[in-house]
RNA sequence: CGGGGCGUGGCGCAGUCUGGUAGCGCGCCUCGUUCGGGACGAGGAGGCCGUGGGUUCGAAUCCCGCCGCCCCGACCA
């Protein structure tokens, strides 16, 4: 940083938690609502959201889905079909019990008060997800093999009653994407499911510049009711794990359970093998949390509400008009031009506001992209461009014509550069660990990284290991994951093993 | 659900112990001076002090109830 003060305090290394809530304050993202556990995005935050909907929805159109919409309420005998579900859900959701409210008027105070009435035969359960009611409407609609793969999307909110809700990475109420397939086969479905898994992956290395490691859950933090879960799990800068997304293989779990079946080809009535994945606005937390500095949210330019903001300098007032001018001719010129097959999102802030204020509320905000234009500029037909992420202090005087040649290159370096540096960031604090006795030494520090261990232990010795230091296995990372090696014998067992675990400490 | 803390103008807080009818900083509005830069001066707007009851001549302040929020745990995308 160029200058000792920071535009957000305390500083990531000062109270990391308290930062982040700063960070969300000050690039004016969200806020919390009078509603306990939810938020209120507001239309900075919201329009990263949208980006992300629009290039997702990109990915999911060409991978063959199709978008559906599903009720909100759940029957409460829905939830109850899969035993091991519904447990897994329990406490976390908010139940409907009444139709109607009655006026009934405080005979002490004077006031009316709303009361619920007309109780419910059977309560609704607001979606926690959406497996079960979705799994309803594929039992009617699938009767053939031919009526499959059946590849289904829904974009919602869901509602998950939280014990301690944290603004993007955990509240009550969330948005999210839900997809839900069947398929024939196993095989295909597993498919699928490493389809999908690989298009997050790919999502949040190309849109969102957070280097995620892909793999594969273990029983004990597996999807209630799946029989594979595979997760992208993002570290972010305090080194805890973020999982951004998930990919289940239910098996025939839920299609048993809700007679989704079909006729095969060979005229036998078969359960169909079903499939779930979802991201929600928790992957905004994280980019936060991966990218942002002292001085502020940082944006990926993908999910930059606005990539450039243009910053014209007008010190007198004769020259004001030809400066505005140039701006927006600047401006106009710039949207014609398409960064990752989207037109540039520009923005002229020609507010009467100091130029200093203005500055540093982008800085805050994050712009990818600072331009500055004053009456000098314009005899010299040259422009400051300032990137986000470089020191606030480094300008860059170029020239018009070479910038606007340049411009969508800056924005691919820009990405480049924070998937690098969140990359090496990374690596660094993951540590290869085969050794019993460096396992436990690890995670007595505040904030370790994660460990990489060969693996070969149960379901119960994961358990205890977790609970002593507060960590879990994050992931076990697919084949084809390049990590530093760390031996072949289980640091626990003592066993050969080819299967790798991440170890850390999560949101 | 356990443990702690807090509810006072938009935001952050002081005032509460030792009752007398509300103050500071930031922000906001106006005017002016500045300004290739998060500047300065002057003036101004904005509060039934979370809520219900009680004590009192008088309550932000004391007593009781309720509600809400935040932080730390267990749970989780």
């Amino acid at each position: 940083m160029s200058s000792e003060k920071t535009a957000i305090t305390p500083t990531r290394a000062q109270d990391f938690p308290e930062w982040y809530q700063q960070v969300i304050k000050a690039a004016d993202l969200a806020e919390n609502s009078e509603t306990r556990g939810c938020m209120v995005i507001k239309p900075w935050g919201y329009g990263i959201w949208e980006l992300i909907q629009q290039q997702m929805d990109r990915r999911f159109k060409a991978t063959g889905h199709q978008n559906a919409y599903f009720p909100l309420l759940i029957p409460l005998s829905y939830l109850e079909k899969e035993a091991e579900h519904a447990e897994g859900f329990a406490t976390e959701c908010a139940v409907v019990t009444h139709h109607r409210l009655e006026a009934v008027k405080d005979p002490v105070t004077g006031k009316t008060k709303m009361i619920p009435a007309g109780e419910l035969a059977e309560p609704y359960v607001i979606r926690p997800t959406s497996e079960t009611i979705i799994g309803a409407a594929f039992a009617r609609w699938i009767e053939s093999y031919r009526d499959l793969p059946l590849l289904i999307n829904q974009w919602a909110n869901v509602m998950r009653w939280e014990m301690r809700p944290r603004l993007f990475l955990r509240t009550a109420e969330f948005l999210w994407q839900e997809g839900h397939t069947a398929h024939e086969t196993r095989q295909e479905a597993i498919d699928e499911t490493r389809l999908m898994h690989g298009q997050y992956e790919e999502f949040m290395r190309e849109h969102l510049a957070i280097p995620v490691i892909p793999g594969e859950k273990t029983e004990n933090e597996r999807f209630p009711g799946a029989e594979m879960t595979f997760t992208v799990e993002a570290m972010v800068q305090d080194k805890k794990a973020i999982q951004a997304g998930t990919s289940h293989y239910l098996g025939q779990n839920f299609s048993k359970a809700q007679n989704i079946s079909f006729t095969g080809r060979d005229g036998t009535v078969q359960h169909a093998h079903t499939t779930s994945w979802g991201t929600s606005t928790r992957m905004i937390g994280t980019l936060i949390m991966a990218h942002s500095d002292d001085d502020g949210l940082v944006l990926p330019p993908r999910v930059a509400t606005q990539q450039i903001v243009i910053l014209p300098i007008t010190p007198k007032e004769d020259s004001k008009q030809a400066v505005l001018d140039a701006c927006q001719a600047l401006a106009e010129t710039l949207r014609h031009q398409c960064y990752r097959g989207d037109p540039l999102r520009v923005h002229v802030d020609s507010r009467d506001l100091n130029g200093g204020v203005k500055k540093w509320e982008w800085i805050k905000k994050g712009v990818p992209i600072r331009i500055e234009i004053g009456p000098r500029d314009i005899e010299t037909r040259k422009i400051c461009v300032q990137r986000r992420d470089q020191p606030i202090s480094e300008k860059d005087f170029s020239d018009k014509e070479a910038f606007l040649q340049r411009a969508t290159d800056i924005l691919a370096e820009i990405h480049d550069s924070l998937l690098a540096r969140a990359t090496e960031f990374r690596d660094t604090n993951i540590t290869p660990c085969n050794d019993l006795t460096e396992f436990h030494a690890h995670w007595t520090n505040d904030n370790p990284g994660w460990l990489l261990t060969p693996w070969s232990g149960t379901r119960e010795e994961e358990e205890v290991l977790s609970k002593q230091h507060k960590i879990n296995i994050r992931c076990l990372p697919i084949e084809g994951v390049v990590l530093p090696s760390s031996g072949d014998e289980c640091f626990l067992t003592g066993k050969e093993t080819t299967v790798r675990a991440i170890w850390g400490r999560s949101y």
